[in-house]
DNA sequence: ATTATATTTAACCAAATGGTTAAATATAAT
DNA sequence: ATTATATTTAACCATTTGGTTAAATATAAT
């Protein structure tokens, strides 16, 4: 009865038990960057943020598209999801909750409207 | 622009990054137990597992009932919720598999109806 | 009052974490 | 070929983490 990746949960969410490491994910969510561009806002040094995204590729949050020099980040939320479902297990000891989640997410579901011609995945 | 609290995500998601603080919460989920009872599953002394259930309690995922000598835990989902309406905020870079997501609550929403034990998932 | 039980605290330890600066690597531009 | 740019690796450091055992605390039972 082994129904979950241990070893994924721990690397997703220690990947994101980091404010840093969270906001990196905000800024990657809003299209690809550059290390260096995804370096600037943050006020600690390259390799700093370096070791970050290999927490984060580690918990395959991430993925790096090379074009040369320049490794571009790209957002994956796959391991979200994993997370997210892990969670979802409890959901009947929140149910007052659940349900303003599950209101939000009929509300947001894409009934081929939501969809803003982005690629979701690959 | 929502704000979110970081530093109580910070202490949600690190707690959820052990699998020994992910094994208590699954037991609390069954319902109250002593930390004694809590403890004995685990290959691991009782110092070990208080200090875990701290972290737990730090991050409010459970709290305490002092009966006498006892200490009843007690599981407190709230705080998952901040996880994953964190999370949620990504909804949009995985919109099939939150139509799966957004199917399984639909299907488990407390209507009245009681699904008890049924698990869904899996 | 003494003893047993439940749990925490203290002191300690090794490993991991999150940061630093300096050096190395790889590619691009001149 | 030289130099500049993008990023990683190495070496280092302080703090935190997750575990240990021994002692302390608090309550219950005899």
């Amino acid at each position: 009865m082994v129904k979950y990746n241990e070893r994924a949960l721990d690397a997703t969410f220690h990947a994101l038990a980091d404010p840093t490491r969270r906001a990196i994910l905000a800024r990657l969510s809003l299209g690809q960057v550059s290390v260096g561009e995804l370096a600037k806002p943050f006020e600690m040094s390259l390799p700093a943020v370096s070791k970050h995204l290999k927490v984060l590729e580690g918990a395959q949050l991430i993925t790096r598209h090379r074009d040369g020099r320049v490794s571009r980040m790209e957002f994956n939320p796959d391991a979200m999801m994993g997370a997210v479902d892990w969670i979802t297990h409890y959901k009947k000891f929140w149910e007052s909750q659940l349900d303003k989640l599950a209101r939000f997410l009929e509300d947001t579901k894409p009934t081929g409207e939501d969809n803003n011609g982005k690629n979701t995945k690959g």
